[in-house]
DNA sequence: TATTGTTATACTCTATAACTATA
DNA sequence: TATAGTTATAGAGTATAACAATA
């Protein structure tokens, strides 16, 4: 990283930041979901994650959630949960909709991405896979 | 990929791509910029790009594109220029001003990065970008 | 007192459709 | 006719500040 300039690491990331993007949108709007949405019902499938837990994984105001989960929730994909322990807090539950919508979207973007990354090898794409995963811990950390 | 469940590989991408957001969002909005206008200024910096090849990059509809320039240039960072062979054509060049904050942008961004994965082997670092350069010229084409 | 979620507000981003100017 | 950029519009995402309920 050392023999590479800023502007090019920099133009290198947000290529990549953009084209997953892309990808994203690509995926979700033909579903009737927004990009955002659907990233929150893929962190919502194995986590109830409260309100305040869902700020920090999609990295924005807790504010926004409120919204956020009023639109999934009116098209019923969502449902509003209050936690057992602390009545401060909702968990956010998908429903049986929801966990549908979710596995399509997923499917969706999972074919586009394998017919988009058919040439590679398979060690290269194990690497990318495991390179991501590293870089997400340490880029949370 | 294969051995991999698709809402793993989904999980794995989607929280890379959020964790990168965060860190967009952090750099650039302490600048007075948002993570659209800072990727804008860096698509910006090497290539005079007309409105259309912008909406290309940022993969957008070119009629977001008219209010992004227009907010940057009411704040002098980017100037509008005819392109001289095709008159429909308006290109977007940095100013003196917008090329110094894309730089500050740049180095913020860099040492954030930097610091982050300091706990990182050279050789993994260097996969992480080649793997990176790849998947976006993968994901665009 | 501190934390969780909400409301109110303002601004930005985004897509769709209809338009003007140029090719 | 087709393309590049604009305008109008509506909806969604975002941050800040002030608030109610709970811990």
């Amino acid at each position: 990283m050392a023999s590479t300039s800023e502007d090019e690491l920099i133009e290198t990331i947000v290529g990549f930041f953009r084209e997953t993007d892309g990808l994203f949108s690509a995926t979700s709007r033909p579903l009737g979901l927004t990009p955002q949405q659907a990233q929150m019902l893929c962190f919502t499938q194995h986590l109830q994650p409260s309100f305040g837990e869902l700020a920090g994984l999609l990295h924005c105001d807790k504010t926004n959630i409120t919204g956020l989960v009023d639109r999934l929730e009116k098209r019923g994909l969502v449902i509003r949960q209050p936690d057992a322990q602390d009545r401060r807090m909702t968990r956010v539950h998908l429903t049986p909709e929801g966990e549908e919508l979710t596995k399509r979207f997923q499917h969706a973007f999972n074919s586009a991405l394998t017919s988009r990354l058919r040439d590679w090898t398979a060690a290269d794409r194990k690497d990318l896979l495991r390179l991501l995963r590293s870089a997400t811990t340490a880029l949370r950390g």
